[in-house]
DNA sequence: GTTAGCACTCTCCGGCCGAGAGTGCTGAAA
DNA sequence: TTTCAGCACTCTCGGCCGGAGAGTGCTAAC
């Protein structure tokens, strides 16, 4: 595509994400192409039009990108807005103050994304495909009750109450727990479920077999922590003051079964993926997109950021912020060991 | 308040709240008096406008509670609705099936609350004035950074990753934690705090620290989980229909902090608390109403539990079955020892 | 290839009007 | 004294109309 036609498309993208008004041959002129008359700009728009760029509401109103106009700016035309230092200040200050658990840092990460995107954001845990032990420890509760806490690679903690079915004192326990400590600690799933097999019955198979049972459900993802945040960033936008509109988006947000789904489909293998409108197969979220990229402490264990706005989106700041949260929080997981 | 005016006061009510539509005399005649001509619901009804428990949106319009008007019913005339079996049972099943801590079961009370009462939801998590410790455990990261957990009454983990002055190996730590278990294990925080003071320097007082430091944050409440659901419910109603009702009642919910404050001034000491439109202090919540109890394992740890929703809200049915999810709850988590 | 000029189209907004819903009042009946 | 039929009145809602305004596409000249 010609030189000056790739800019008129990329001011017609960058007038209506800011306008939020279809965006008129007389506008250009005045404010991004003094040295050329309406007219041309008018012949151009029209020849962009048949391309499927650019459309219209109506006859007589300015032109709109399509989807594929979108598509073609983030593709070609898009270059990265700097970062204001605020902004970066303010992502520092919200990464470093966030609690030093997993869900903590996810829910602080998902609310930073909102606050500095000014969209509605999305993150789920990151997760390795396998878990690897770092410690198991049991905590007698009752005569015939134990508390079993595991904890995981990414200090994740995960705990269950188990009846057994003969009683232990907590010496007992503690005995238990060197043993089991020296068997799994630092060993993938697959070493507590050999162990399983091999173990005589009683207590401690009792107990192997509730540690593999955590395990499947974490690495099943069943149980994977999704998150969303900013709602009503999205309510400030014209495009969404029928609640109709925010009806369909919630749907998809708090509906954290069917998010967890659509966040694993829709990342790939690529570590920034733009989703734009028709190109979603939802169809709660067409007129929407979405940018999501992934996170996380080490590279085997990864979760997703995303953003979700209406496709007037400023998609070269919400592409440089969303990767500046998730680098530093990237960063901060690794640094606490989370 | 004689028994008609309360019958027709108590008609307009139920009506309205199915209806959504000001009701008028002819369709109380037809549907709830028909042996009571319109000229006489019609003079009823004038008296209760005089008295303040209903208004019309215009001259020609039908009547419409007022605030009053529901406060009225609320307190008087309302009986709970009977919660049919379907109901009741997809309640069981939700809180039989949710995890085993605190979080999963606070997200799937809110989850619960919102899908039967048709409204959003609002849930803290149960939490008592003074933390009691049940178990320590201290497991070696690196050299010289531990990571110190915590479980509190109701088997509520917390963690925290230590950088210590001294390198310790995981024995050293193994052993440090039987006697701090000893000493802490089924006490309150002070006890820890009193440790604390007349302990030596050293390893044990640094982690003593930590632990008070973790102690004090929960017990300020400052990190108070609160959780909210089913936004996407009130998007139904036509109260709702430009979004910028619903984003004044978003900036609530998303508002943790905001949240927190709001549900523990709200709840006082009732058991049941509901606070109807103008009655809300806070200026979001004009045009709304919040339904509030209790519920939590034990009588000393006690979560609010809440649904926001219209004005216009089916009151007998949100209280019978908020009631039945808080008491389900309840019991689930004092089975669970959650 | 660019541009001024111009006719054309379509939305938006305010005003107008008739239909419909619901009220309050009045006077008669129970 | 209470109830109720009848009736005039008020107000909203939806459809319709017309003018203003914005923006276009086309054409002819530079």
């Amino acid at each position: 595509m010609e030189n000056r036609k790739q800019a008129i498309l990329r001011a017609v993208v960058h007038e209506f994400t800011t306008s939020a008004v279809p965006v008129g041959s007389q506008a250009l002129h005045s404010r991004y192409f003094v040295n050329l008359s309406s007219a041309t700009i008018r012949s151009e728009l029209a020849e962009l039009a048949d391309l499927g760029y650019l459309t219209q509401p109506h006859t007589s109103a300015g032109r709109v990108p399509t989807d594929s106009g979108y598509r073609y700016f983030v593709d070609f035309l898009m270059d990265l807005e700097p970062i204001p230092d605020r902004v970066r200040a303010y992502i520092r200050d919200e990464l470093q103050s966030a609690p030093a658990d997993v869900e903590g840092m996810v829910e602080r990460v998902a609310m930073t994304v909102a606050a500095v995107t000014q969209n509605a954001s999305v993150a789920s845990a990151p997760q390795g495909s396998q878990a690897r032990i770092k410690h198991v420890d049991l905590v007698s509760l009752e005569p015939q009750e134990v508390l079993l806490i595991l904890l995981l690679e990414g200090n994740l903690l995960r705990q269950q109450v188990v009846n057994t079915t003969e009683p232990a004192t907590q010496a007992d326990l503690t005995a238990l727990t060197s043993g089991l400590n020296e068997a799994l600690s630092g060993r993938a799933s697959d070493e507590a479920r050999r162990r399983y097999d091999g173990a005589p019955l009683g207590l401690e198979k009792e107990l192997l077999g509730r540690v593999i049972a955590v395990l499947d459900l974490y690495e099943k993802g069943t149980e994977n922590l999704v998150v969303h945040d900013g709602v009503r960033n999205l309510l400030r936008q014209p495009e969404f003051a029928e609640s109709s509109r925010v009806h369909q988006v919630l749907e998809v947000l708090e509906e954290t079964r069917y998010l967890t789904v659509l966040l694993r489909q829709l990342i790939g293998d690529s570590d920034l993926q733009i989703v734009i409108g028709s190109e979603n197969t939802s169809s709660q979220l067409q007129g929407c997109a979405v940018v999501l990229t992934t996170y996380g402490p080490t590279d085997r264990l990864k979760g997703v950021l995303g953003v979700i706005g209406p496709t007037r989106m400023a998609y070269s700041q919400t592409v440089s912020r969303l990767q500046a949260v998730a680098r530093g929080a990237s960063d901060r997981m690794a640094e606490l060991g989370v």
